[in-house]
RNA sequence: GCCGGCGUGGCGGAAUUGGCAGACGCGUUGGACUUAAAAUCCAAUGGGCGGAGUACCGCCCGUGCCGGUUCGAGUCCGGCCGCCGGUACCA
């Protein structure tokens, strides 16, 4: 053994011991509190661990480690979110089955987490493509069949040709694929769908109750977007059944002046004129070719074809023409809106463009110029009829009297609409979970719970079948089965689950992995739900966390969970970019273009990257040195593309797990997006260094001789019980970065004692332990201890040594300080012997000649303020 | 467009409740040790000005910009500008 700090040593010794001694094995005992703290599930990728993962691993390791100090019993598991497009997609290239794509990947993420010393609880691991796992995805899926959540649909989905495969609204970007950017275009599909719409309503208020960043649940909010409106119906002349409409401006039914259909509305037919069937069916046309993309595009150009028809408007009988326009979605509301131009954006743009009247009925803006859409300062006009009027009432006034009217009169009712969409949850992939059913003449019906798991076959081919179906439709002795019920022949359903089925509810099967008469232990699930602390990119800030939440609350009703929500406490990781880098811009001409001119210039431009000693600051601007020539800084995100990746693997290699912690958590607040700076490393590792040879003598690799068994002296303790304090609250808080700080300065000072009370570096190595673990297993057992330190009690604080014997006071006057005070502690807080110091001060006597005090502020331990005039 | 977040030294960031802006780290500069280098240790380090003249003292400016509240504002209020994230014909 060396005698200095060297982590390649004693990281895979430490690592060793805890694997081999189960040190991190989550007790069976339920007499201590629990704590449960979990990290986003993982999908093992082919490209290994970037450093962005251990950001929030190492997160959740200093809370594991830290509150198993502290005497609770800490689950700290993790596991593999494994099923999923990438394994197939490499399977379709070169034949490998997903199965062992899957299993070589987990290995390699497995052996990089346990380079980084994470204490994970091994035994409990969990992994989304076994048998025994997706058993209890099935029976998840079988409750949610039996409690009418979920059902079949002819549906227009989200078809990917390239992928070969239905993608969920929320996997489309820009009318593309999430995943690849492929084109993705509209079909007609038998499709599983969940009802997750009928949980909006608790989705929504439950929101409330969680301790989760507000910007994260204000996003979840807009997802679910509910709105409060009214329901109308508008009778069609000449057609028996009425046109219903959402309108969250009911207040503004008098100034309907027309009606628009989405082009896919089922009543476009009954409503259309013989005459006008033509264009109608042209537009139509047209609009079924447009893309998603075309459809929402920036380029807003409204387009629509009068039908014919018309339609009744209930508050005044006026006959008003029924359009069809693509600005109207089939998926949103009811599909059919009241168009009201005087007091909608959109309506008034249609109605200029095709000279539809354009009638005001809140007063407050010029509907001549645009749309006046303030609900706040409006007064209703032009608004009444026999029965009703709304005339001079303010908007949200008006909103209730005319729907009251609706109601009374049968024309409508008070509506609640929301922009969630019921989750469309089957995909034509091979590799993902099959749904546990099967069709008996057609009809679906599950297979009973003794049967799961329904199982993956083995295939030969991994291209979906052609038909748009799943490869599973291609294994005929898999498909053609019998029901176990009549033993009559059936087929099994081909699609599979999409990949959030797994991590719906994979923080539930960690709580008793090899139960196996549930998804979860009952007893185990009230002694440890829910997750106390739940740690992960912003990415899944809705989808991910709606559906597990959807799920939860679904379990929940069938008992099978004690708890309405699962995270109660979510934090998101920010991201980590890569290196800043220095880019100047070169015209074709051989010329720099200033980085401040490139988006006016029209040519081509080539990027020079440039080295940090070429670039110089001026003002807010990087220039290149010696030129008025500005040049771009900026960190990126790191990809492969731009070969800006940072492999954790390279960090562990020259400084070791401990610094690569250490660093990640003080590069600054864990929830903000920070640039990466391997100079940087090297502080941290400096740190440890420190505080290896304040323990250490590097001759003899035993403890320094300095190193003393006295107590610690009054300023020693105080120093030390600041620092205990402040880690405990900043760890607490999730401030790792500032809790470093404060152990740095704790060492910085200890540097410069004669001697170190023996008491004082103990207490050190323990605060240091959850974030730097290998260390200080090393000190620990130098100073003699033979038991991890894993489980040696966090120190607490006395707020008694945290006392100094005097007291600073910055002595102002009008506000700017002019002096320094030190006051003794007894007299601190005595107002008239501190002020009466502080104006003897030669300093301030000057200031108080030319003047007369007219105010005088005392603030305790803190700051003297005179005012003078 | 709408919603949310953020603008602090050369850089990452600190200041948790309105009370001495710049903790801690990086970088830079100087010094010690060394034949030399690395490592380590010590010191300085927001900008400007002035008085000394030998490492001492003082003044002014300074937390994106403009204004306000206050004895006192990085922090609170109003109005802008910029960057990042989310979302988008949501009726």
């Amino acid at each position: 053994m060396s005698t200095e700090y060297n982590p390649s040593e004693i990281e895979p010794k430490w690592q060793k011991y805890w694997e081999q001694d189960k040190t991190f094995k989550t007790d069976k005992e339920k007499d201590k509190p629990k704590y449960y703290v979990l990290d986003m599930f993982p999908y093992p990728s082919g490209s290994g661990l970037h450093v962005g993962h251990p950001e929030g691993y190492t997160a959740t390791d200093i809370m594991a480690r830290y509150k198993r100090k502290k005497g609770y019993n800490v689950l700290h598991p993790i596991g593999w979110d494994a099923f999923g497009l990438p394994a197939e997609q490499y399977a379709l290239k070169t034949g490998t089955h997903p199965r062992d794509t899957t299993e070589n990947n987990i290995q390699r993420f497995k052996e990089q987490l346990k380079s980084l010393g994470f204490s994970f609880d091994w035994d409990r691991e969990v992994n989304t493509t076994d048998p025994d796992y997706y058993k209890w995805t099935q029976w998840i899926f079988l409750k949610l069949y039996e409690m009418g959540l979920a059902y079949q649909d002819d549906v227009p989905v989200n078809w990917c040709p390239e992928l070969g495969t239905v993608l969920a609204n929320e996997e489309v970007v820009n009318g593309k694929s999430e995943v690849g950017g492929f084109p993705v275009v509209k079909k007609p599909m038998r499709q599983w769908m969940l009802k997750i719409t009928e949980y909006a309503d608790r989705l929504l208020d439950d929101l409330d109750e969680l301790d989760w960043p507000e910007s994260l649940k204000e996003m979840q909010r807009n997802w679910i977007g509910r709105s409060r409106g009214a329901d109308v119906d508008f009778q069609v002349k000449g057609y028996e059944e009425d046109i219903r409409v959402f309108t969250t401006r009911p207040d503004t039914l008098f100034g309907a002046t027309y009606m628009v259909l989405a082009p896919e509305h089922e009543t476009v037919d009954h409503v259309t004129t013989e005459e006008q069937k033509e264009k109608v069916e042209e537009y139509r046309e047209q609009a079924r070719q447009k893309s998603e993309l075309e459809r929402t595009e920036l380029n807003r150009d409204k387009t629509g074809v009068f039908t014919g028809g018309y339609a009744v408007n209930p508050v005044n009988g006026e006959e008003i023409p029924i359009w069809i326009a693509d600005y109207v979605m089939l998926s949103v509301g009811t599909g059919a809106i009241m168009a009201v131009p005087g007091h909608d954006e959109r309506d008034w743009e249609f109605a200029r463009k095709y000279d539809i009247p354009i009638r005001e009925v809140v007063k407050g803006g010029d509907v001549t110029q645009g749309a006046f859409t303030d609900t706040e300062s409006g007064e209703v006009v032009n608004s009444s009829n026999n029965e009703i009027s709304l005339n001079g009432l303010p908007v949200k006034e008006a909103k209730e009297k005319i729907t009251e009217w609706l109601e009374k009169k049968g024309y409508g009712k008070e509506a609640i609409n929301y922009k969630l969409r019921d989750w469309l949850f089957s995909r034509q992939r091979y590799w993902g979970e099959p749904f546990p059913i099967i069709f008996v003449d057609g009809e679906a019906k599950p297979v009973p719970e003794e049967e799961l798991p329904v199982t993956l076959p083995d295939v030969e081919k991994y291209e979906p079948s052609g038909t748009g179906e799943s490869p599973l439709a291609n294994i005929e002795e898999w498909v053609n089965t019998t029901d176990p019920e009549t033993g009559k022949p059936a087929k099994r359903e081909t699609n599979t689950m999409p990949q959030w089925a797994g991590s719906c509810w994979y923080y539930l099967r960690y709580i008793s992995p090899e139960y196996d008469e549930a998804p979860v232990d009952p007893e185990e699930e009230k002694y440890w739900m829910p997750v106390d602390l739940y740690v992960g990119g912003a990415e899944h800030a809705v989808l991910h966390l709606l559906y597990a939440r959807f799920w939860h609350k679904v379990l929940y009703d069938c008992g099978v969970v004690s708890t309405k929500e699962p995270f109660q406490r979510l934090v998101n990781q920010g991201m980590i970019l890569g290196e800043v880098e220095y880019t100047a811009y070169k015209k074709e001409d051989g010329e720099y273009l200033s980085a401040d001119k490139v988006d006016e210039y029209d040519g081509k431009l080539e990027k020079i990257s440039l080295e940090e000693e070429e670039v110089d600051k001026q003002g807010d601007n990087y220039i290149l040195k010696g030129t008025d020539i500005q040049v771009e800084g900026k960190a990126h995100k790191m990809s492969k593309s731009r070969g800006n990746v940072i492999n954790p693997d390279d960090i562990v290699e020259e400084y070791g797990a401990d610094s690569l912690r250490l660093y990640e958590m003080f590069m600054g607040p864990l929830e903000q997006v920070k640039p990466w700076s391997t100079k940087d490393v090297e502080g941290v590792y400096r740190f440890l260094n420190r505080v290896w040879r304040l323990i250490v003598d590097e001759d003899t690799g035993e403890i320094d001789e300095d190193v003393v068994e006295d107590d610690p002296d009054k300023k020693q303790l105080k120093t030390l019980h600041e620092t205990i304090k402040k880690v405990t609250e900043d760890v607490e808080g999730l401030r790792f970065n500032t809790a470093i700080s404060q152990m740095m300065t704790f060492v910085n000072d200890a540097n410069k004692w004669d001697k170190r009370p023996r008491p004082a570096m103990e207490k050190l190595v323990v605060l240091l332990a959850p974030f730097a673990p290998h260390i200080t297993e090393e000190l620990w057992e130098k100073l003699g201890y033979e038991e991890s330190i894993a489980y040696a009690d966090w120190p607490e604080y006395k707020e008694e040594y945290l006392i100094p014997d005097t007291q600073n006071f910055a002595v102002q006057v009008n506000g700017k300080v002019r002096a320094q005070l030190e006051v003794d502690i007894e007299k601190s807080e005595d107002k008239e012997y501190v002020l009466g110091l502080a104006k003897e001060q030669q300093s301030i006597q000057k200031y108080l000649e030319d003047g007369k005090i007219v105010k005088e502020i005392f603030v305790p331990g803190k700051i003297v303020n005179f005012v003078v005039k």
